[in-house]
DNA sequence: ACAATAGGAATGAATATTCATTCCTATATA
DNA sequence: TATATAGGAATGAATATTCATTCCTATTGT
């Protein structure tokens, strides 16, 4: 069959990436789980660290366009457009279920290259953009924005972890108690 | 000088853990760090295992009596207490450097035994009965206190990371804004 | 049959751990 | 006081283990 190998790789390694971290995570452990031969993962990436960082940065690419496939652009109200984007980090948390954490865990760690520094780079900025056209409106608060942006995504993705391991359960009357959580966090009172 | 290597040891290897993570720091590089052999190390521990270990509960224990040294207990006003709280995390970050993102990093790590998981809990058991308090008074959301513990100690140490790496300038006033976006996040609207 | 792909045992480098030896320091002895 | 000695502490080179990577063989598809 057409089983995609790369794919069934990239798949078993945010896994365990996201589980266990880059560096407990050994080559044959992410072939066992992908059922292929360790070799094969060398058919289709250089070594270790080019296989993490491609997948580094295809999280965060797919994490982006996400993004610029919504109105998280146009809509003019900041309430609105934290709406949108909430939404967006909510239905790719449930869609790609470890993505979140592989790249919370990952995002500073000292084997990623250049580009997926950049495009992490990108990716703050974009969630920059938003909190600064709030503060111009007067909506959001006027603390530095990397910091507001570590509030909700530091709340958000520790959310899920919670959402993932179990421990709580998610329901859409929890996601949208945790919505207002993270807005009432940020916004001018 | 009467200088203990146990702490030397314990020093170098907070902040190699918690800047590298558990799997990439070796146990040759704790030893340079705190300049003392690699052999030494095995003096005052069974193995890396037991090092890490040996940290993680005594950070863990370090906060639990910063907690219980306060008016966390007896103070009856949610808002006032949830103040003493927040002074005692902020406190703990900036005496022990590393230890919040120490503990941050490694509260699930694989290599983590039966007893450094349990006064983990312990110390969640705390929280949860500071937040289980406020939502009897009415003050707090509804919300699982798991989910509110989650979203102001992941906001928390998400922005004492980026105080730490320099991305942003430590000053009361950018902790009081902080404190008070905790605060507007859990509280009820 | 040939080419491309996959597999997984073999390799070598890196790392945790051990251990024979040296170094201190405190106490005893003269 | 000066010297000798014992015993715990420290060392770092040597060893055992783990793991990324390679390479040769088997399998698949055309």
């Amino acid at each position: 069959m057409a089983s995609n190998k790369r794919d069934d790789i990239m798949t078993a390694a945010i896994l365990l990436f996201a589980e266990r971290g880059y560096d407990a995570t050994t080559v044959p452990m992410i072939a066992d789980n992908a059922k292929v031969g360790a070799g094969t993962i060398y058919r289709y990436f250089e070594n270790k660290e080019a296989l993490v960082n491609a997948l580094f940065q295809e999280c965060i690419q797919k994490f982006l366009e996400a993004f610029q496939s919504t109105s998280v652009v146009t809509t003019k109200d900041v309430r609105e457009q934290f709406h949108v984007l909430f939404n967006v980090m909510v239905d790719y948390a449930k869609h790609n279920t470890h993505a979140l954490h592989f790249i919370d865990s990952h995002c500073s760690g000292h084997y990623l290259d250049e580009q997926s520094k950049q495009i992490f780079q990108e990716f703050l900025g974009f969630l920059k953009s938003f909190i600064e056209h709030g503060k111009e409106q007067g909506v959001l608060c006027l603390l530095e924005s990397d910091a507001l942006i570590a509030i909700v995504y530091g709340a958000f993705s520790n959310l899920f972890r919670l959402i993932r391991v179990g421990v709580i359960q998610e329901s859409p009357e929890l996601l949208n108690s945790i919505e207002e959580c993270c807005w009432n966090a940020i916004r001018i009172h």
